[in-house]
This record gives structure tokens, sequence and C-alpha cells, in this order.
DNA sequence: AACTCCCGAGATAACGTTATCTCGTTGCGC
DNA sequence: GCGCAACGAGATAACGTTATCTCGGGAGTT
């Protein structure tokens, strides 16, 4: 910068004007501090200019996983773009250790808050950095052991829609199939299928087969669900893994037994059937998300508050399959 | 970490030297430095260290779109953490005007080097860059207009891979439908769809439709294909878009005749039949892509050098189907 | 005992920006 | 003609680190 101001014969301080935008700076002066950054390729040096000012302009996200298909994430990204903000995004790969790794660079980065899809047991080790101030927002689970805004799909609300779904089509025996209950969503959909038998008592009994998503386990729970003197004609599943794993597993039955997936997913109207799924409102999630972010940034203290992101279910043929 | 310093009672700098890890810092010191940054809560402003050390220790991946699954962002960032490196990814979005936003961006911040999945029709933008030391390595793709290093896949060996595995179910009819040929990966594809009809001449004849993906171009390509005096009885997709959008076309149909897709993509597997696919070295090419980064840092000189990664046909039903 | 050498630690000066303060001009009202 | 505000521009001091240089003192050598 120092060069530049050089080439162009002022001072210092009035490239940074002008590079700032800065209305004060004369139409002369700009056109010379113009041909000089031309002349000598010069870009700000981003580092320099966030230590100085403070502000990062930039959001973390710490999801599960980069690589893979991740909605909320795209949302979350155009939303923070459209505030001008960047996002810089880090799985955790649903590890604890590389979830607080994940955290604790973002904070030595110093950044200006931190969009979270929680995987550790506990996040205390985030308190310290609430307390300073930093912006935090939880997805799709509750941050365990502090008070953070936070975006939940309704878990329950799209169990009960699933489950209708299949009353409503004549199944009186359904089974589920879902994630390990130490999980939050694992839990809380495990729950909701308990609360719709409760409902419907006089209308469907059903079955519950929680736990780790493994494909020996996923296989047994079938075999359950379909060798039982009064077999389960329709299939809920607690998440996308869960479907995926049962429908491999159920090979050429598939399309022999009703099936609605929780958690929609690329490519699921190509099966044959096409897959039923309640399917989360992810671009709203990320979307909110980004929203909770600039409201705590804006008031540090106002109340933390949560959100509950309506489901849909997507009829395409598995789900409306006759018992 | 001059608070830091106060509160353990020694200098600025020891504290600095304790924070990398240096050797010379004594036991004591090192236990009152321990206990002060737990007191203070410190944690060491990367952005300053980066600007004073002047190495960053990250690396900018300007990918196609993060959102969705990309299994060489994932190799690209399991390679760099091994090396101790931070990838910070951005999506282009298949725009120009992105993927110069996205490499702006990177170079503001000053990183160590750019990991590109090329879009724009030039990238003579990037020489400057170059120039001045910055290692860039492009992949799937090759940067046009500049010379990096570039890792890409076997295109031609690929598509005669699957046009092969045709021919030898029996396929005397093979239709290609692929992407624009503008496109580095669509041309390549197309003139290789090319060489194998010419080298199989007595064999085979076959039908090309590249073009745009876009679902009515498809549409109509396939039922040229299919509505011919003599009809395809086979055809070879030229990525994973145009499979999937074949895929959709052929609804019902999908099965009654042979499809093997350039590119593998999630859940193929599921359908019924499988999809035959050739599946591309996507970890390998995302290995290659920091080895070849990091031969560049460490010799800015080196020849620039490109490295092709071979393709494997996966067969899965879909691609063994008799004519 | 004098000399060198090394080692652990501190003082000081950057790194490349922006914030703050200062200063000289100019324009305008009275 | 004077004062005063507004404005455009420059000088200087941070921001939070690490690099470089310095220095005191203890061990080893002759």
């Amino acid at each position: 910068m120092a060069d530049v101001a050089r080439e162009a014969g002022v001072a210092l301080r009035t490239v940074s004007r002008f590079v700032n935008g800065d209305a004060t700076v004369g139409e002369d002066f700009a056109d010379r501090i113009r041909r000089a950054i031309e002349t000598l390729d010069w870009q700000p040096d981003e580092r320099a200019r966030q230590l100085r000012s403070g502000r990062t302009r930039t959001i973390g996200a710490a999801v599960r996983n980069i690589s893979d298909a991740h909605p909320v994430l795209r949302a979350v990204d155009e939303s923070a773009r459209a505030a001008g903000l960047t996002v810089v995004a880090m799985s955790t790969e649903d590890d604890e250790e590389r979830e607080r790794e994940a955290v604790v660079s973002m904070c030595r980065r110093r950044m200006d808050g931190i969009i979270i899809e929680p995987i550790a047991e506990n996040h205390g080790y985030l308190q310290p950095e609430i307390d300073s101030g930093m912006p935090v927002v939880a997805f799709d689970r509750p941050a365990t052991g502090v008070e953070v805004d936070t975006v939940l799909s309704d878990n329950r609300g799209g169990i009960a829609l699933a489950f209708e779904h299949l009353v409503r089509q004549g199944h009186r025996r359904i089974g589920y199939i879902g994630d390990d209950e130490r999980i939050y969503t694992g839990h809380e959909r495990a729950v909701a299928f308990h609360e719709c038998l409760r409902a419907h008592c006089s209308a469907a009994t059903g079955m519950v087969h929680p736990g780790p998503i493994d494909p020996a386990r996923i296989a047994a729970a079938l075999n359950r669900l379909r060798s039982d003197p009064e077999p389960a004609t329709a299939i809920l599943t607690g998440n996308a893994s869960t479907t995926v794993a049962v429908i491999r597993q159920l090979g050429g039955d598939f399309g022999s037994i009703a099936l609605v997936g929780f958690d929609d997913f690329a490519l699921a109207d190509l099966l044959r059937p096409g897959l039923t799924v309640v399917a989360q409102g992810e671009a709203e999630i990320g979307r909110t998300a980004i929203d909770l972010f600039q409201a705590r940034a804006a008031d540090p203290s106002r109340p933390v508050q949560t959100v509950t992101v309506p489901t849909t279910l997507i009829p395409r043929g598995s789900g409306e399959l006759a018992p």
C-alpha cells in the first residue's frame, strides 16, 4: 500500500480511504491511485485489514460434513453472502474432537460468529466465547450445556405427518427404525413415534427399533418387523442413512412394503417406486440461522431464541402402497 | 498476549515462544504461562500471527459447488489436513464471476496456494498471482491461458472402458449423450467416443448428441436415439447430471436399454437395475492436487506438471443388459 | 583465572492495514 | 475583512503477533 501511495504520489492514508470507498477522495487523486494499483498489481491484505479494523466479516460454519451434499450449508452460504459476509465451513466428521478443533480455529481467526451443527455431548467449552460476545447459532440439534440461539426441524410434527399418512393409506401395523436415541434427533423422532402410537392406539400398533446406524442392526430390525406373526405393512425410517440402509437391505423387496423416510435426499425420486419422504425445510433452516446470527450480533443482550422449522410430506409412491 | 505475559510475569516474547512450542522456554516459565492462559481464556489471534509470520498455512479451494457432494474436495481436505494445512473452500457455482471473486478473496487473504476447478473461459487473470509465486493447481479441467500444475481424469480412457464394455455385451449401436463440447470434459469425452466409433467401425455404429444439459434437450436426444430405424441398444452418458437426466426421462423404461454413466454418484447402486458407471478416482485426484501444491511450494521453479488419474468401470447391472 | 560459547530470556522493530488527530484551504455569513 | 465551519488530505499511533538483536550468566576449555 505504501508502494501504491508512492507511485500515486499521495499519502498512505489516502490510498486506504480510496480502497474503502471513502467519498472524501477527490476524483483526480482517485484516478492516480487507480492507475498505481493497476500498475503494481496490488491487492489489500485482508489479514491486516481485519486485524486493524477488528472485524472479519466472516462467520464459521462447523457442519457434519463439508464434502457431502448439505442443503443447510448452501442456504447459510447464500444468506450470508447476501449480507456481505463470507462463510468458512469446516467438517466435524461427527467427531467431538474435530468439532472442537473447528471451533477453536474459528475463534483464533476471530470470526464474527459461529454456526454449528452440534456433535459434542457438552458444549460448555463454548461458554467463554459466548461470554466474550461471540454470536453462536446451533442448528439441527440443540447445543447442550450452553444457551444459544437454535434452529430445529419440527421432528415431532414430521413423524406425525408420516405416521398419519400411512394410517390414511390403511396401515395398522407400522414399524419404526431410527437413529440412536442418545442423539437428539434420534430421541425426538422415536419419542414422536411413540406418541403417534398412543394417539392412534385403536387404529394402529407399531414397533420401534432405534439404535446406531449399522447395516447388521438395520437388517435385524427389519427382519423382526417382517417376521412378526402380524408383520408390519409399513416402515417409517428416522433419517436418511437409515432409509438408505433399509432400501439396500430390502433389495428386490423394495416396493413390497410401504416406506416413508424422514429427511429427503438427492435422487430419491429416481427409485422405483419413488421414495416418499418427510422433507426438512433446509433452506429455511439456513436462512433462519443467519437471521438469528445477525439479530444477536446487532443486540448481544437479546434473549436466546429457538426457532422450529416445519417439515413437509412429499409423496412419491413408496408411502402410498396399500398394506 | 501482553495480558498473559503480565499475568505470568514474563516477557511478551516468552509467551510467543511458549505458544510456538519453542524448546527454549524453561519448565517453570512454561507452567506460569500455561496458568495465565487458562486464567485469562486467551487464544492467539491467527490474523496477527499470519500477518507477522507471512504464512497462512491455508490453501483456498475454488470448487463448483460446496454444498453438493464433492469427493475431490473431501480428499483435498484430508490430505491438506494431514500436511498441517487448512483448506478454505468456496463455491464458484459454475459462474465465471463467482470464480474470480473466490480467487480474489483467496489472494487478499494471502493464502499459501489455490486449488481450482476451473470454470472461466480464460484464466489469464491468474497470471500476476502465479508470477508473484502463488502456487496454483487446477483439477478436472485445465486452466486456459496460464500454465499451472493440473490433475485430470483419464476421460478418454474412461469412455473407452465403457464403450468396450458395451461392445463386449454384444451392443453394436451405441448412443452417446454428453455435456456441451465447449466445456473441456464435454469435449474430451465426445471426442473419445468418436475415436471409439472409428476404432470399432466394423463392430459398432453410434450416435453422438452432446450439448448443454437441459431436460428438453436430453429428452430430444434420447428420442432420436430410440426412434432411429435401427435404434440404439445402449447409451453412454457423459457426466452425472446427464446420466440422471436420462434416467428421469427413461422413467419406467430404465432397464430396457443398456446404460453406462460417466462419473459415479451416491446411491447409484440403489437403482433397479443398479447403474453401471465409469468411476473417477476422486480421492486420488484430491491427494494429487495437494501433492502438486506442496511440490510447487517447495520448488517454485519446477516445470509444470499434468497428472492423469485413471478411471474404473463399476458394473452394477444397467451396463450388462443384452441388446 | 581468563576466555569463549551457548542458552534462556527480554527489548525493540517490524508485518500491512485503519482510527484518530492534525492541518491547510476554501467558502460563506455577517 | 474577519471568523468559523466544512472539507480534503497527511502524519502518527495503534491492532496482536513474530523476527532480530541484545544481554546476563553459567558451563566448558586452555
